[in-house]
DNA sequence: GCAAGGTC
């Protein structure tokens, strides 16, 4: 055997299933000294020209190998000053806690021709390669380097990998390379000056760590926004027109195009007219086939959003679940933003597995004998990762408590995908009365499909509506004027947190947790259960004028939330005085890239990708950045005062 | 005592 090639994933999973590939099962398995996670595997592949039959040692690290620091000159708070941190010298350190795989990396590519390197084909992952990289030099500086592109480890595409491999791309390695020093010195800096300056008003401040980061102040923001959305509510008066009618025994509702006005005197003109027509006419009937649609393959937003509103259970919690249940083998890598199916995967093997169940086998075997429909392709791709989905089965009474209830979830939302929209009937009758136009909605389920393996979601038919003829008139048993007033929106709920992060570019999809913790930690925000226990988010806003059957029907592809079991209710995000004083502290310094919201950090995120699309170099990027907070850093400083005023109104209560 | 990003 000429030559050796040693290769490098991301995490031990990835390393285990690809020399399983790799070597069609003939493998040796090696402990490393000093760290109990990562193995190598030793076996012979053909990678093909030029490097034709080689010995392969495959290994992996475990996630970043190193992390960027102030040298120890700068680990006083007070001396340098925080805004030295803009500027300081930085260096790149192997973690202590992962020496061992960095001379495990070095060791075995002393006698290798060539690294290959196969950490996630994301930007963090080409970052992680370039680090495996410098651990590998230490050990042999004349290391050819390439890179294996693959997205999922399924045999066919991992072995086309391996005879494919490219370079490391620069560009994201660079790119990564300035956020990281970016987070460093930004987030040190202002976490310092915070602290110190705001822990001299003693107090409850005395004591505490005031942190700033790119991620956690704009995820405060979202909090303390809604929360100033709530208290400055103004409740406003409105009227609607409503139109009742009785036939054949059943009572209709019509309801008003405009919806309502806030004006009472144009509605009472307005409903006058009507009741001079006397005679209403059916000016459209339509009868027309509607669906609701099935889900998209899943994502790790979305299974941290809907872990909250169905299963109830916090981000973070159902997080640590989903990495449990990965690590033991039942579901697929949890951390993925791609929401569609690489058309290489075979789903009926993944659907077979769940006939056995008691449940959801009976569904499952459906789908086999002929129900099976490819899942919706959705828009957002990792290229790294699947979506979601269950690779094992496992019988729920083998799982506990919440590992039953997540794995239940992950496995009907996989079948859910692979299923039939839900198919129904939707009637509308529209009348003209007046000068005005009301209307009435009717639904009938036709074929439930996917919603009998998702109970999660509801769609039911409506009330039956009577027989209306076109053009018809009739003169309605019942017109008159409702009055409501709009009602104030609701604290933010985890998963509108989760969404507005998760649309600003705030963290990652597995970091967004960690953040929301992170201020949960810092008291930045509390946790409450929503009074009343009602399940829904908010946008209870004004449905007062209303009336029955408006607004059912043709919910396509909506987010229509049943309560899907788990009880318990709604935990609502509420900021602390503190969290409130922060925010509207750095909004009053009077920027308009206040550290409060979410735009700097999206600016960051745009040019970042500036960077790997090659129209922006890491310097600029970086110098440009730095500038930008030190600006805000310098006119903080000058208007300290603002931020202390703050403080004093809302930690210490004082009157302004 | 500080960030965000990987992963165990």
């Amino acid at each position: 055997m000429a030559r050796k090639i040693l290769c490098v994933a991301e995490k031990p999973a990835i390393a285990k299933s690809v020399a399983q590939h790799l070597s069609g099962g003939q493998v040796t398995t090696r402990s490393i000294t000093g760290n109990p996670y990562v193995k190598n595997y030793d076996f012979d592949f053909n990678f093909g020209p030029p490097w034709g039959n080689c010995s392969v040692t495959m290994t992996s690290v475990l996630g970043h190998l190193t992390e960027l620091k102030f040298p120890a000159q700068y680990n006083q708070w007070h001396s340098p000053p925080p805004w030295s941190l803009f500027d300081a010298p930085v260096e790149d350190v192997v973690n202590q806690d992962k020496k061992a795989i960095a001379d495990n990396i070095a060791q075995q590519a002393r006698y290798s021709r060539a690294l290959f390197v196969w950490t996630d084909c994301d930007r963090e992952g080409e970052h992680i390669g370039s680090e495996v990289r410098r651990a590998a030099f230490q050990g042999n500086r004349s290391l050819e380097v390439k890179r294996a592109q693959f997205n999922n480890t399924e045999r066919a595409h991992v072995v086309r990998a391996a005879q494919n491999a490219i370079n490391l791309d620069e560009r994201q390695v660079n790119a990564v390379a300035a956020r990281i020093e970016l987070d460093l010195r930004i987030g040190y800096a202002f976490t310092r000056f915070n602290t110190l300056t705001l822990q001299v008003m003693g107090g409850d401040l005395s004591e505490r760590v005031i942190s700033y980061g790119s991620c956690q102040f704009p995820t405060l923001g979202f909090v303390v926004d809604r929360y100033f959305r709530v208290k400055n509510f103004v409740p406003e008066k409105f009227w609607s027109i409503k139109v009742m009618h009785l036939r054949d025994d059943m009572e209709v509702t019509f309801s008003w195009r405009r919806h309502r006005l806030f004006d009472r005197v144009s509605v009472v003109i307005l409903f006058e007219r009507c009741l001079t027509a006397r005679m209403a006419k059916v000016t459209k009937l339509q009868k027309k086939p509607t669906s609701k649609w099935r889900p998209l393959p899943l994502t790790t937003v979305e299974l941290q959003k809907l872990g909250s509103m169905y299963l109830r259970m916090d981000s973070q919690r159902v997080m640590k679940i989903a990495e449990d249940l990965y690590n033991k083998g039942w579901i697929s890598y949890p951390r993925t933003e791609t929401d569609s199916f690489d058309k290489g995967i075979d789903l009926r093997i993944l659907i077979e597995k769940q006939v056995q169940d008691n449940a959801w086998g009976p569904y499952a075997q459906g789908l086999l004998a002929g129900g099976f429909k490819w899942p919706r392709s959705g828009r957002n791709n990792d290229q790294a990762h699947p979506p979601i989905h269950p690779v094992n089965y496992v019988s729920l009474a083998a799982l506990s408590g919440d590992d039953r209830r997540v794995y239940e979830f992950v496995v009907r939302r996989f079948l859910a995908c692979c299923s039939e929209d839900a198919k129904g009937e939707s009637t509308i009758v529209e009348i003209e009365y007046g000068d005005e136009t009301f209307f009435t909605n009717g639904l009938i389920v036709l074929e439930r499909n996917y919603l009998d393996v998702y109970p999660y979601e509801k769609w039911t038919s409506s009330q039956p509506l009577p027989r209306f003829n076109m053009h018809e008139t009739f003169e309605p048993t019942e017109a008159n004027i409702t009055e409501g007033e709009t009602t104030a929106p609701g604290y933010l709920t985890e998963p509108e947190l989760i969404s507005l992060m998760d649309a600003n570019g705030i963290g990652t999809d597995a970091t967004m947790a960690e953040h929301i913790a992170k201020i949960k930690d810092r008291e930045y925000v509390m946790t409450q259960a929503r009074a009343g226990g009602t399940a829904q988010a908010n946008s209870t806003n004004g449905r007062g004028g209303r009336g029955g059957r408006g607004g059912r029907g043709g919910a396509q592809g909506g987010s229509n939330a049943g309560n899907g079991g788990g009880g318990g209710s709604v935990q609502q995000f509420i900021p602390t005085t503190l969290g409130v004083a922060l925010i509207e502290g750095y909004d009053g310094i009077g920027l308009e890239t206040s550290l409060g919201k979410p735009f700097l950090r999206k600016e960051m995120e745009i040019k970042m990708k500036e960077i790997c699309a090659g129209t922006k170099s890491r310097h600029d990027f970086v110098q440009e950045t730095l500038e930008q907070y030190r600006e805000v850093f310098v006119r903080t400083q000058q208007q300290v005062g603002v931020l202390r005023a703050a403080c004093r109104k809302y930690v210490f209560g004082d009157q302004p």
